[in-house]
DNA sequence: CGGACCATTGACCATAGTCAACCGCCGTGG
DNA sequence: CCACGGCGGTTGACTATGGTCAATGGTCCG
């Protein structure tokens, strides 16, 4: 699959986008670059001058403490953009990382910024992906801050099932998660030792398990009680054209 | 001070626009609207028609769980845009509520939008302060999931005072502040009683004391090292025309 | 004066974190 | 071929700490 269609899907999946929209947004520069797992694609600090998209594999946004913890803030899958902010704020105030191997598309900055003047509803449409990023944000502070581990679990693992599933990620109930149980606990605020006990009482539900970088879903309503997940904040309905 | 002033004051405090483009922003409609102690604004699983601005007092954004519990997003002062995601985000996915009295002013969608399509110098600094928004969520994250209470106390106030102080809220180092305890704690996942607690070990440190709905900050230095703040992430910097 | 609300404190309990050991797997290199 | 080391996962034992329950006190207001 070319780069910008990776885009395109996802933008249009909820924003209406007129024929010559799509061939504006196809016709972009898309500089590829391919990361190593773990390998660092920004760094908070940085000025970048370009966007990236995600073209292949996972890629985590994260902060790093004085002390050295770090904190996983969110997860992207092919399609996202994990470093949108960066055509606005100047700064980079996390860094953005390759969880397992990797592909990204970088758009230079100048070129989607006179695409946005010129087609204000192509500007909507991504600013719109940026809105869908804040309110996932949002979930995870609610679900870092007031659910007990399990469910919490529970809701990480509905969340990137729901995403993965859209774009296709998902193979007869199996999806491809490369994070490790460190990264995961570095992701929900807990221990390693917790995730290791919490993942085992939620096997115990025979609604999922993870192991060997794969997640497996046997019943997704099951796991989504668990989890007490409802997908309306990701915002996938068509939206009116505007 | 009108409406239109807080929200003026607002986007040129990082965005240069041009003198056509303010007075374009003050001739906006603009509905004011007195909001109680703990009045809910908008609901989640509304669809608003307008979004609003907060003009005087303080407003949260909250998820609430099927427990019941509830979990505090973020605060906005004025000036702050706590709905801006309703523009391109059909149904809300958290309720807003004002902490004390509060005042807000609502604006159409529509003239918002047809604005932005005229003057995408207008939607480009608004967009800005969603995504500073969305930077905000992100070091929520981290505070409520990797920070011990202290700290995370400590850097809660910082981030308030600091947003405060620049829209010349604090007065001789004091800021009204009109969260309970109990409040907090949904703020910051800590229950009510750890809420309690670790105010008073962090008021053995002398840097802030809060009490009787204020916030008094003796030394910023030791509050912010407390906190580990450090305000990058508000990306308060003017920027370059774009 | 009585009641509501909030802050504060003590006692107790549940649980998440820490420390440490062990296992299984896999890839490397002798 | 096998020995070794590294990494990730698993488990037990212990500890620290945050949550719950409950009681008390202060303040404001009707």
């Amino acid at each position: 699959m070319a780069p910008s269609d990776v885009l395109i899907q996802k933008l249009t999946r909820h924003s209406p986008l007129a024929a010559d929209d799509l061939a504006r947004v196809a016709r972009l520069t898309c500089v590829l670059r391919e990361l190593v797992p773990n390998e660092d694609f920004i760094h908070q600090g940085d000025r970048p001058r370009a966007s990236a998209i995600v073209v292949e594999g996972f890629l985590a946004r994260y902060h790093m403490l004085a002390s050295g913890k770090r904190q996983y803030l969110s997860l992207h899958l092919p399609g996202d953009w994990p470093d949108a902010q960066g055509l606005f704020l100047e700064e980079m105030d996390h860094s953005v990382c390759a969880i397992g191997p990797a592909v990204v598309c970088a758009i230079p900055h100048e070129e989607l910024l006179s695409l946005f003047r010129e087609r204000p509803t192509i500007a909507f449409a991504v600013w719109r992906e940026t809105l869908i990023d804040a309110s996932i944000f949002r979930e995870a502070i609610t679900n870092n801050s007031s659910r007990d581990p399990v469910p919490r679990l529970a809701h990480l693992f509905c969340e990137m099932y729901f995403r993965a599933k859209q774009i296709g990620l998902v193979k007869a109930g199996v999806l491809p998660f490369p994070l490790n149980q460190t990264q995961i606990g570095e992701m929900l605020g807990m221990a390693l030792v917790s995730v290791n006990r919490n993942l085992k009482r939620l096997r115990k539900y025979s609604a999922v398990d993870f192991k060997g970088g794969q997640l497996i879903v046997h019943d997704w309503n099951k796991l989504s009680s668990i989890g007490e997940f409802d997908p309306t904040y990701l915002h996938q309905a068509v939206q009116a054209e505007r």
